[in-house]
DNA sequence: CGAAACTTTGAGACCCTTCAATTACCGTGG
DNA sequence: CCACGGTAATTGAAGGGTCTCAAAGTTTCG
């Protein structure tokens, strides 16, 4: 499942003695379809959560970081697929050890609990963006998203300069297939960002942001690390 | 939060008791913003649940219907909006009810946790919909989603031919903000799955399925009912 | 029965997609 | 270290799908 993260939830801990495992870019952790035998965290790297349709359209849900829980299912068998997209290392467990681990204690159950409500809430975040969103927007969402997260996984204060500084490990089909447009379509909308003077294009897999206020502005976003992210807006009967 | 049904969740039972709430349509029982004192439960009748953007645009995450829970967040305040399609009865209890009744029992725990993995499932199901599907495929989907509720709310069986007829209480614009779509493509789109013989349209609030294996060929779904209701697809890496 | 709201339908515009060609990037081998 | 080849990214031109604006038709409800 999606995206997850909380540094040092306190569930994690089941992995500080699991084996690891090594994936380079491309490698699939995780196969749509197979028995939901395992959970998994990330230990360094990035990895990507996607699901397929028969005739193999595919829709990124997210991208996961390190000390992002992965393997988030209540059926039998996972229903997505997760890949590497940079070299990155896995710890794995069985499920059951998450099982014991949350079955005495409230607080890692909790935690646990909290952590599916932020999948959650990202993935209304989700589908807001596509079903709402133009192309340059979703663009400029997806920019605050990836800063945000490497924010979380860095622990950098918001203001840090380093932060306007941004690598794009994933190829723009990655991308892409993520904001629900093609990949010409993410071309030109960084183009457009670019003319616009929100961002500046360093190589294909890196960007600078120039205006991240415009960027908020154009996203919608007040604040990615803030709850309710989106203001509430007009609450007039929408049935007209 | 989104969808959640499976008939008989044991937790549902802190409900039992609880006072109830009726509710017009255009009713709201929840505003985004407002601090989440509170969980409810559908008795009777249909809410639509939503997300607002700054600028007004709305993105509905779906409808609920008789026995789903309502009200699921991590955070202090609902970050979604809740309102009554049709007339609509309502339970409704405070926070820590639910927390009571989770605290001590397991069995009520892992429901509660199974009904939160159904909403978020239901998610990515939008989620795929919203960023992979034409509009056509959009409206057979949700013809389909709204047949599979009702045959759940009823408990109908899946080949019972009252399930071929479809209320749609809701208008065209709630429609259109559920599929990422206008209004009037909406029209147009149920207009096209007229002509090509897969449903009749008989008034505005109600339709006729006749070609129900068609609509799933189109949807690209194989069954509502069953956990993984989209095919795996073609493995090789989606990376070009 | 009549008015208001909603739905459907039409015409034109716009945004994103498709198809194609060029350019940039990157790993390999000389 | 540079040349080379293959892949990915960008850019261009044309087409299609959805949206916008507008009007006609239908439903709902007082």
């Amino acid at each position: 499942m999606p995206v997850a993260t909380s540094p040092g939830d306190v569930f994690l801990d089941v992995f500080d003695e699991a084996p690891r495992r090594e994936l380079a870019p491309g490698d699939v952790l995780i196969h749509a379809g197979e028995p939901a035998t395992d959970v998994f965290n990330v230990i360094d790297g990035m990895v990507m959560i996607s699901r397929f349709g028969r005739d193999g359209r595919r829709q990124v849900l997210g991208f996961l970081f390190p000390d992002d829980f992965v393997g988030l299912t209540a059926t039998e068998t996972y229903f997505f697929t997760v890949e590497a997209v940079t070299p990155t290392v896995i710890a794995s467990r069985g499920r059951e050890f998450l099982d014991q681990r949350l079955a005495g204690d409230p607080v890692a159950e909790q935690a646990f609990i909290a952590m599916v409500f932020r999948v959650m809430e990202n993935l209304v975040d989700l589908a807001y963006s596509l079903g709402q969103r133009t192309a340059r927007e979703r663009l400029a969402v997806f920019v605050l998203y990836l800063r945000h997260r490497y924010r979380l996984s860095t622990g950098t204060p918001d203001d840090d300069r380093q932060l306007l500084t941004l690598e794009l490990p994933m190829s723009r089909t990655d991308i892409a297939d993520f904001v629900g447009l093609k990949k010409e379509t993410v071309s030109r909308s960084f183009g457009q960002l670019e003319s616009a003077g929100l961002i500046e294009r360093a190589g294909s897999h890196r960007l600078r942001i120039l205006d991240i206020a415009g960027l908020r502005e154009l996203a919608g976003v007040v604040d990615f690390s803030s709850p309710a992210r989106l203001a509430p807006g007009r609450r007039n009967g929408a049935r007209q």
